[in-house]
DNA sequence: GTTGAAAAAGATCATCA
DNA sequence: TGATGATCTTTTTCAAC
């Protein structure tokens, strides 16, 4: 897996910007022919560089307005407890990022829910009863000021 | 804009999850045809429930590992004041998510850069000379242990 | 890395149920 | 709203430069 030159670098920001460009716009926008330009996309995807596309989707208008934020600290930090709790995380689709943190709280996590009575189910349901946490911190979103699915390559 | 029956979910889903999917084999998936599908999928994209299609990428292997979260407050809370903040966080890549918070702190958001030295600069640069910044608040980001850009749809 | 052409796959549209 | 079939566009894979 090579280093990425300028026009892998436009390729992956015009595809972040729009996933679905046939590969002849791509081309033009990149300043190369189709074929070469598909080569590349191929071996972007092949090296995991391009980890797949997906449809962003509006939030509040498939009914789920609300984003928490929430920060735990378990009791333990020992190699078993992190992945029992990394394992938990990635089964609830309400949990759509989580992050590893230094500092006092080990993880900050966001979840997705259409309303506070979700929140609450989520908390009473599933995270509440994961053994380990030790505390648990929620702070909720008003409103997003900014999403970009879109990582700022140079 | 309607509301979304069992059979637009399970696009949103489908789509969420690889959004090059052929419409034939998205047909296949959602249990229709291809023209009805295309119909429904083109339907989602004009109601701005699908927004986009963006490619995901790996910000290890694009040189970008760090996420760091910022906790913003701000002097005054007026309009004014709340949306030149806005703005001035659109424009910067490295902020990749900003959300308007409730509770003491106005706003959380997240930021990617390549390691501790850019995020400074980023800092120096360009939040510190934002006015009406009363305190700002950066967590750092070890590592991710979830990340999916698909909203749980019901 | 480029071009060009042919084969295969996919999208689109009008039409009918 | 869903299905079908004709048409048109794109993608892919070659060759050769």
């Amino acid at each position: 897996m090579p280093k990425l030159d300028e026009i892998d670098l436009r390729i992956l920001r015009a595809l972040q910007a729009d996933g679905r460009l046939a590969i002849q716009e791509l081309a033009e926008k990149v300043g190369l022919s189709a074929s070469p330009c598909a080569r590349r996309v191929r071996n972007l995807e092949k090296a995991g560089i391009i980890k797949g596309y997906a449809a962003v989707i509006d939030p509040s208008k498939v009914g789920l307005p609300i984003s928490v934020f929430a920060s735990i600290k378990l009791e333990r930090q020992r190699e078993e407890e992190l992945d029992r709790f990394a394992q938990a995380i990635r089964r609830w689709p309400e949990v759509v990022d989580c992050f590893l943190m230094t500092g006092q709280r080990d993880y900050l996590m966001r979840i997705v829910v259409s309303d506070l009575e979700a929140y609450e189910r989520f908390l009473k349901e599933k995270l509440t009863r994961l053994d380990g946490v030790a505390s648990i911190e929620s702070s909720f979103a008003l409103g997003e000021v900014k999403r970009s699915h879109a990582l700022p390559v140079k």
